[in-house]
DNA sequence: ACCTGAACACCGTTCAAGT
DNA sequence: ACCTGAACACCGTTCAAGT
């Protein structure tokens, strides 16, 4: 599976240059000129290393040796930032997914694409408004295609479509808020334990379904029930025909 | 329906007291006491009047008539003051659902008062992370009870009520991001024809669903949309059976 | 126990000035 | 055209000091 794209694994060499010897020490002027694609490639090694809070204007000056003008004059904002960080991911898996002959296996492999892309980069669920954002609209249509391709009535084809592109999002948002708590320690499983002692705290009259459920929740894989949710609404989708 | 939560209806007059002629002028002090309670409340007031963003701490001070300090007595910081004000909201929603005997039926009455109360507090849609959070338990709990009644397989339950949790949260986040962008103006309609034209501006030959679709989507009805989604969900759900 | 409010260590963003 | 970096107007949070 090839869902990390090109951009993403070219690192730039700017932080070290010893090499120049003609440079001024203390200028440690980068070799290669500023551009969007590079600001935003930096952004996106910040956000995966250290994640959401440690994408600051003042980090991109340091790593890219330059004043925060600069970054200014090639990007809009910070919101245009992140945007385009998060584009960047998702183009990628987008163009990754091979289309298969078939749809649902298709609408598979796209969501399991994202799937793994935002459990890699956990800072993309966090960016989902539907504005300049292309990475949405992509995901809707590669995912609407499919639904045509199911022969779904063209009447519930939007509705459909829809329903499996909000799935998608809410799970991305949850892993997000998940990486956003996680960052500080320890690992999956431990994490996991931790919500469900939460859960079981409570008194099981109030809360018999989370009671009953709470050992599943321990050692569940997130992967699995994604896939096993995006089954469940192919299955309605299927029932429409 | 009465979604709405009492607390949230509740006025405090904490703003002008004029009638207090004893207490010096200059000093505006609250007659009321401090509590978490009245400070989630006043959060919430300035979250739905006037957005995320104005949420600030100063912002608080000044409506409380109070000092950084005052606040930071009740709450720890403000991130648990987002999260109790979405909770409070969550609780609302959760409290006034009735329980029909029909599961599918209540399941969709909770879908939908989350929905209502989300698009009345979209910055709730932006509050999903499931760590000190018991809205996420509370929904989880609510939805996975219908599921048990659905005569779902015990072994299934978890992934069913996952898929609509999951489902609904990510509508709740769309709602959040299209609200952050919306403050700054029109109506919906206009927002959504700005959707629309922007999808139908891309190559038909690289984007054949969004063009056939952007028509639905310049009219359509959220609400009607999510309701649609929760029964395309149901529908895979009644196929465990 | 509860509150005050100045101070601290940051932010994103702007802009006159340089090349 | 592209970049510099100081300055501005904010933030959330802390804390000595008050009652």
């Amino acid at each position: 599976m090839l869902f990390q794209a090109p951009i993403l694994e070219r690192r730039s060499s700017h932080v070290k240059l010893g090499g120049v010897t003609t440079r001024a020490r203390r200028s440690e002027r980068r070799t290669d000129a500023l551009s969007k694609e590079r600001i935003v490639e930096t952004a996106i090694e910040i956000l995966d290393a250290e994640g959401e809070n440690a994408l600051t204007f003042r980090a991109l000056t340091t790593r890219l040796a330059t004043g925060a003008g600069a970054i200014y004059w090639h990007v809009a904002n910070k919101n245009e930032l992140l945007t385009a960080a998060a584009d960047d991911v998702i183009a990628a898996v987008m163009a990754g997914v091979v289309d298969t002959s078939e749809p649902e296996e298709t609408i598979r492999a796209i969501a399991l694409g994202l799937f793994d892309a935002i459990d890699a980069h956990p800072w993309v669920g966090a960016q989902l408004a539907p504005e300049p954002w292309t990475g949405l609209l992509q995901i809707f249509e590669g995912v609407g295609v499919q639904i045509q391709a199911l022969g779904v009535p063209p009447a519930a084809q939007f509705n459909s479509a829809s329903a499996l592109v909000n799935y998608i999002l809410g799970v991305a948002g949850q892993n997000a808020a998940n990486a956003r708590v996680e960052m500080g320690g320890g690992d999956r499983t431990a994490f996991l334990a931790k919500v469900a002692d939460r859960w079981t705290e409570r008194d099981p009259v109030d809360y018999p379904f989370a009671h009953q459920v709470a050992p599943q929740l321990r050692d569940h894989d997130d992967r699995e029930q994604f896939l096993a949710g995006i089954d469940l609404i192919l299955a309605g989708i299927a029932t429409l025909r």
